[in-house]
RNA sequence: GCGGGCGUGGCGGAAAGGCAGACGCGCUGGACUUAGGAUCCAGUGGGGAAUACCCGUGCGAGUUCAACUCUCGCCGCCCGCACCA
């Protein structure tokens, strides 16, 4: 009798739906659970990192349920995107709409073979006019708060993708986070979404999350970047204006030699204009321009600098300091220009030497001096002033206050907290994306689309050519719109939303899908937030992460929200690896999903993923692990089936006491709950919960052999009933099956979770290790409750042990309880 | 350069200062069999005739009765950030 997995995944997946299994109440008086899993992109084809994502969710939120707890476990589609569209133009004819929604069908198929504990009832598509009217709704709120404006600037713009794209979705060496090609720069009109006004928030509330990995932390806090320093006024020499640095030494600030803004810094203009260094100074701009951004930022790029001919005043000592411009200032950061402190910053120390500025020593070490002449590198440390007149003698942080609050005093600065963050840019210039509610009226300016005429829909009839103007643009039935305000002829909007704007609040939709008066219900979202268990990649470690962050702060301040963080408990999963790299079509080593599953069923493929390896290290794909984990399902059956009626007709509860084999079975039976309670419950080691099952089933093979005469049929029975629930987490359909064979009624998944009886686990005997000076040298058995002076006693008169120490002294002996005897002899 | 992670048999991985290698794969042998690429049983880090003994968790020191585990210094691989003023 074979397992047949075809036959009974089929039969528990029809069953399962029909009754509804998997189907949550919005309340009950339950504990309950909100278990996510990152919803996936309708690619095509789920891979394997979906599989493993999923079946890690699958697990956690199978084992909550049956500890008592009520459990959410929802699935839905991030379908807005860039991939529909291309689609579209590739293959002309077809829709982005009609591709996205067959996806979804192909992969909601997949997700369903596999047997996750959806309830499905409650899926949603980001693309569904029901889902991104609730997105516009948002951008409105946002932008009635003031956080949502639109400015010209320079942007980041994937020629490629054809559209902008936000800092966060620029990633290393400056290349497109979607399809790695490099990205330019360009000076375009955007709406942006005011992301940095949550800085400080986003910095400090990583506090709050304990549950998240502190690398994921890390990488966030790096993101936002904070630092504290001040802003300094130097007033240009025989000019009005004034040039503000930002900086994080300001008890540098009498080392200063020179000055430098960014190329692009709006004051440069002036001060060359006119003058002869005008043509040189605008050649140098246009140069530094013409650099990519990855040649703009590289470290081993060659810092080059021009002296603009003009000066400006060092407010603390006076000193004329010549104004320059240079590559490697950034006019994002700070105020766009650097103060050179040639004697304590490494870069102003190259530079300095590079062009012949002076060196002028300001800060010297504790109990040392320094000499301009000899200095070999800058000195960033802390230290004493010098050459600082008032400010002299003062050391390190006192230093830095003391200026700070002069300066402040003489309205020459300010203290200033600066961050690395910038707003987040959602304009895109493409079709498949939620429309931006903006219309904008000759005679009344930028307006909102009233809260009542949305959503503003996507139009259906579009031509999709990837130009660099929106597909909207090209479409006037949508473009020509009367004005909300006045009534007068208007434009719409042609740009639509960053998909990572529909994503980042779909997990509050998931409590009230159908919702028709607000995005969602408040009661429930009240009741189910934040998420107690996220589970998904780390490549969303800052973009999906942080954006979710932004906006339920944002939401928390709306009063739509209660919780203050999305997601309590973050779970970073590894990849899937083979042949030592990432599966990716261009390196030809993808194993699907789909043909795993045809081969040896849903609960092999979820069985391996679990088994192979720790869920937060990668992965490595491996044909036999899979055979192996479909043959011990194999040997479950082989070992349960015929044992059906046996246990069937076993009495349920254990009488009287325990000897020998039956002992050790139920002591077996009793651990394997302890072991796979502790490894899924507090440490998600689910590779050692299998282990622990595999290794119950070997007990019960053993077990098996042993005449029926001496076999208690009760502690039969609670081993079998035992294994089956341990498994039905990592194998539902098979535990299912298995469940019902062995003679029960209703499903395996929703038994309590059983508790093991720590009586069962005691041993009556020990194996105590005897060790002599840190080595293995004999082993003896103990009664359990043994204490360490016995210990010591029953080691040290052991025959073996007496003629190992021979005559030598025995200098210490250290018993550890229950464990092992350590002899230190010399 | 900065930050984080990892380094254990032929392979995936166990071991939360206390018997290194659980469990699985692979391999070897046996049983069953017309057959076995099925199944069951046994063995399996290296050296060694050995249940003796020695060696062994990237390398080198240290702490400890005891170190894969803690500390310090190297080496290698992976990930993130990187002219951030």
């Amino acid at each position: 009798m074979k397992y047949d997995f075809r036959r009974v995944e089929a039969k528990w997946q029809k069953r399962w739906a029909e009754e509804g299994l998997y189907e949550v109440p919005d309340f009950s008086d339950r504990p309950h659970y909100y278990c996510l899993e990152m919803f996936p992109y309708p690619s095509g084809k789920l891979h394997m990192g979906h599989v493993r994502n999923y079946s890690i969710g699958d697990v956690v939120a199978r084992f909550k349920a049956m500890n008592g707890f009520h459990v959410l476990h929802p699935m839905g589609w991030d379908s807005f995107g860039l991939p529909a569209e291309n689609a579209a133009i590739k293959h002309g004819g077809v829709h982005p709409a009609d591709w996205t929604n067959s996806n979804i069908n192909a992969m909601r198929e997949q997700l369903k073979q596999l047997g996750f504990s959806y309830d499905w009832r409650r899926e949603f598509s980001t693309c569904e006019p029901d889902y991104y009217r609730w997105t516009e709704w948002l951008f409105l709120q946002l932008f009635h708060k003031g956080l949502a404006y639109k400015k010209k600037a320079a942007v980041n713009w994937c020629p490629s993708c054809a559209t902008v794209l936000a800092n966060e979705q620029v990633i290393k060496e400056g290349v497109c986070e979607r399809c790695k090609t490099v990205v330019e720069k360009r000076e375009l009109a955007q709406w942006f979404f005011k992301i940095t006004d949550y800085a400080e928030r986003l910095l400090k509330d990583l506090e709050l999350l304990p549950g998240w990995p502190e690398k994921v932390k890390i990488m966030q806090e790096n993101w936002i970047g904070r630092s504290e320093g001040a802003e300094i006024n130097f007033p240009v020499a025989g000019s009005d204006d004034i040039i503000t640095v930002y900086t994080t030494r300001p008890d540098t600030v009498f080392g200063v030699t020179y000055m430098v803004l960014a190329p692009e810094h709006p004051l440069v203009e002036k001060l060359i204009a006119g003058t002869d260094k005008e043509k040189e100074i605008r050649e140098f701009v246009r140069k530094v321009q013409r650099l990519s951004e990855i040649a703009r930022t590289s470290v081993e790029t060659e810092k080059e600098g021009l002296f603009t001919g003009a000066y400006c005043i060092n407010p603390l000592s006076g000193e004329k300091v010549p104004i320059l411009i240079a590559n490697y200032v950034l006019l994002e950061y700070g105020t766009g220009c650097v103060m050179g402190v040639p004697a304590h910053d490494q870069r102003d120390f190259e530079f300095a030497r590079k062009y012949g500025y002076p060196i002028k020593v300001v800060i010297h070490p504790p109990g040392a001096g320094l000499d301009p002449a000899t200095m070999e590198a800058a000195y960033e440390e802390e230290g004493i002033m010098v050459n600082s007149g008032r400010f002299d003698g003062l050391y390190g942080r006192e230093g830095i206050r003391a200026v700070t609050s002069y300066l402040e005093e003489k309205g020459w600065g300010r203290s200033r907290v600066n961050y690395r963050l910038r707003d987040w840019l959602i304009s895109r210039q493409r079709y498949w994306g939620a429309p931006i509610p903006i219309v904008y009226c000759d005679k009344c300016g930028t307006v909102p689309v009233p809260e009542d005429d949305l959503p503003v829909l996507l139009p259906r009839a579009v031509k999709f050519k990837p130009t660099g103007r929106s597909p909207l643009a090209e479409c006037p039935d949508y473009v020509n719109t009367a004005c909300p305000s006045c009534g007068g002829k208007a434009r719409r909007e042609t740009d639509t939303m960053d998909t990572f704007m529909c994503s980042s609040w779909y997990y509050y939709r998931f409590t009230s899908p159908g919702e028709s008066s607000g995005p969602w219900d408040q009661a429930k979202t009240d009741y189910w937030l934040p998420v107690d268990q996220y589970i998904g990649g780390v490549e969303h470690a800052i973009l999906h992460l942080l954006y979710s962050r932004f906006f339920t702060k944002v939401l928390y301040d709306l009063g739509l929200i209660s919780n203050q963080e999305p997601f309590t408990n973050l779970l970073t999963q590894g990849m899937v690896l083979k042949d030592g790299a990432k599966m990716s079509k261009s390196k030809g080593n993808v194993v699907s999903p789909e043909d795993i599953v045809a081969a040896y069923g849903a609960d092999t493929a979820r069985l391996f993923i679990l088994f192979a390896a720790p869920p937060e290290r990668d992965l490595k794909w491996s044909d036999q692990g899979v055979e192996g984990c479909y043959r011990f399902l194999n040997r479950v059956w082989r070992l349960v089936a015929p044992l059906a009626d046996v246990v069937r007709q076993a009495p349920t509860a254990v009488s009287g006491s325990l000897a020998g084999v039956n002992r050790e079975m139920r002591r077996a039976t009793h651990f394997a709950i302890k072991k796979v309670t502790e490894d899924i419950g507090s440490r998600f080691n689910f590779n050692t919960a299998i282990s622990a099952v595999m290794e119950l089933v070997n007990t019960l093979y053993q077990y098996r052999e042993v005449p029926e005469a001496d076999r208690e049929p009760a502690v039969l029975r609670e081993a079998v009933e035992t294994l089956i629930i341990l498994l039905a987490p990592f194998v539902p359909h098979a535990a299912e099956e298995l469940w019902e064979i062995t003679g029960h009624t209703g499903s395996v998944h929703r038994q309590p979770w059983p508790s093991y009886d720590p009586q069962a686990i005691v041993e009556d005997e020990i194996t105590v290790v005897v060790q002599i000076n840190g080595r293995v040298r004999d082993r003896i058995l103990a009664p359990a409750g043994v204490s360490p002076g016995e210990m010591r006693e029953m080691a040290l008169k052991e025959e073996r042990v007496q003629k190992l120490i021979g005559g030598r002294e025995i200098v210490k002996v250290i018993p550890v309880p229950g464990k092992l005897v350590n002899i230190v002899v010399k």
